[in-house]
DNA sequence: TTCCAATGTTGATTCAGATCAAGGTGCAGT
DNA sequence: ACTGCACCTTGATCTGAATCAACATTGGAA
């Protein structure tokens, strides 16, 4: 389930470099990283993390997807974050998390020691410096989804869940009406939203036939209008409109 | 409506000294904090902060409650935060903030020139450790809330609230069946929890009727039976009783 | 004290989304 | 190619909370 490497890539050459919790580090912070990391694949389903499990490393995901999730007692379950390359897993002085961490995708991470981690956050202002700039994106994060989760109606939730992916997948290049990939699936998404499947499926499909997106496979699809869908999301005009 | 002070009192006398953004800081941090500061006032309603608006000062609430909220044009509106005494606005690196900050009480704030607070981010270390625990612990309560907009019933909605004032409450002293008290206005709350005030109300009512809790007058309530409100809360057993 | 506006309660009705139910689709394994 | 299963779609029905509506309470201003 958990397969530590050994061979990981330079930092130098590593492709989260400038993102992740290293990137405000100098030559001399990222040799000491770099004696530190180890590295750890999960393939996709795995679990990496539980909650209530005790917190033996910190790690910063390299590639891939996983969720944050938590579970009521009668398995009602809210997914409360989504971590992608470059994010930070735990935190410097708690021994264990309440949530379950879990790979949608397969998954690498780039490992350190809880405890020596949290040392080299006590002396190394960059490490504290950075992770503070992550953790204040990851609060505005959840703020806006909790707008989405306390306020949102589901086409709301929908249409804004798909502008999220399309605008995120325009940025890795490519013209403006392309294919946007589902890593997930309906159930998945529904966690997510705070809705149920058949709502999620409900909701796509009433997209679809309003002709503002359009699936060529069910885990594939393209926006159509864009225009339209942002229309449908209930946010403000604008919102940086992606050209 | 703000009302700018020169009367602050010393660092070393202030009552959030070791909680706030300035926890770590030694004494020399402390003497260059003490010379930056100015101290703010707000009355209960003034809007501390418009959401879009430039972001002139960061601060630490040293007195009162305000909310952080979100709202959508059509008004639907979503509180996306607490702010106690210790707790933090604003972000550095951020010239301006997407919620509004409100007093529901009147409120004191301590004041940075963001500017100057930025730069003293990057030369202070204890500062920037601090804040991002700051930033995680507020991350963990986000996520909390994330769960319970997204999947819990308006009566568990209620009943964790309560139980959160009860809990909050009961740290500062007093003995177990203690009277609470409530500082937001229905509205208020079904804006925090994702409800209307009419279903707030009624949640309320249904409370009192189950015998869980009681009400001296609108604004305070007493519990009456913990152990029942805690099982309302869809939250799992334990949480750490309180004695 | 009276009046008024803001706030809160309660009832009746509606509706969005959950739940229950019945197929469809596609792909991994044989 | 066939089978089985995980995943998805769509329809029918139910229900919790929103909405609409009327009235009660409170506290502050005149």
């Amino acid at each position: 389930m958990t397969t530590p490497l050994n061979a990981s890539i330079k930092c130098s050459d590593c492709p989260i470099r400038h993102r992740a919790v290293c990137a405000r580090c100098d030559g001399d912070e990222l040799d000491l990283l770099e004696s530190m990391k180890s590295y750890r694949s999960f393939k996709a389903g795995d679990v990496i993390l539980w909650r209530g499990e005790p917190l033996e490393y910190v790690a910063s995901m390299v590639k891939g997807v996983a969720t944050l999730s938590k579970t009521m007692e009668d398995g009602r379950t809210q997914m409360v974050g989504l971590l992608l390359p470059s994010d930070f897993i735990g935190r410097p002085g708690r021994t264990e998390i309440e949530f379950d961490v879990t790979a949608t995708v397969d998954v690498t991470l780039c490992c350190f020691d809880r405890l020596k981690f949290e040392k080299l956050v006590e002396d190394t202002p960059h490490i504290a410096q950075r992770l503070m700039e992550l953790a204040l994106d990851e609060l505005d994060a959840a703020r806006d989804w909790m707008l989405l989760l306390g306020r949102k109606t589901a086409r709301e939730k929908i249409a804004t869940f798909v502008e999220m992916l399309a605008r995120r997948s325009s940025h890795e290049g490519g013209a403006a009406p392309q294919s946007v990939e589902l890593h997930m699936t309906r159930d998945q998404i529904a966690n997510y939203l705070g809705l149920t499947l058949e709502t999620v499926s409900r909701q796509f499909s009433a997209l679809k036939k309003d002709g503002i997106i359009d699936f060529s496979d069910r885990h594939r699809f393209t926006v159509q209008d864009l225009a339209a869908l942002h229309n449908e999301t209930g946010d403000d005009a604008d919102g940086g409109v992606v050209i």
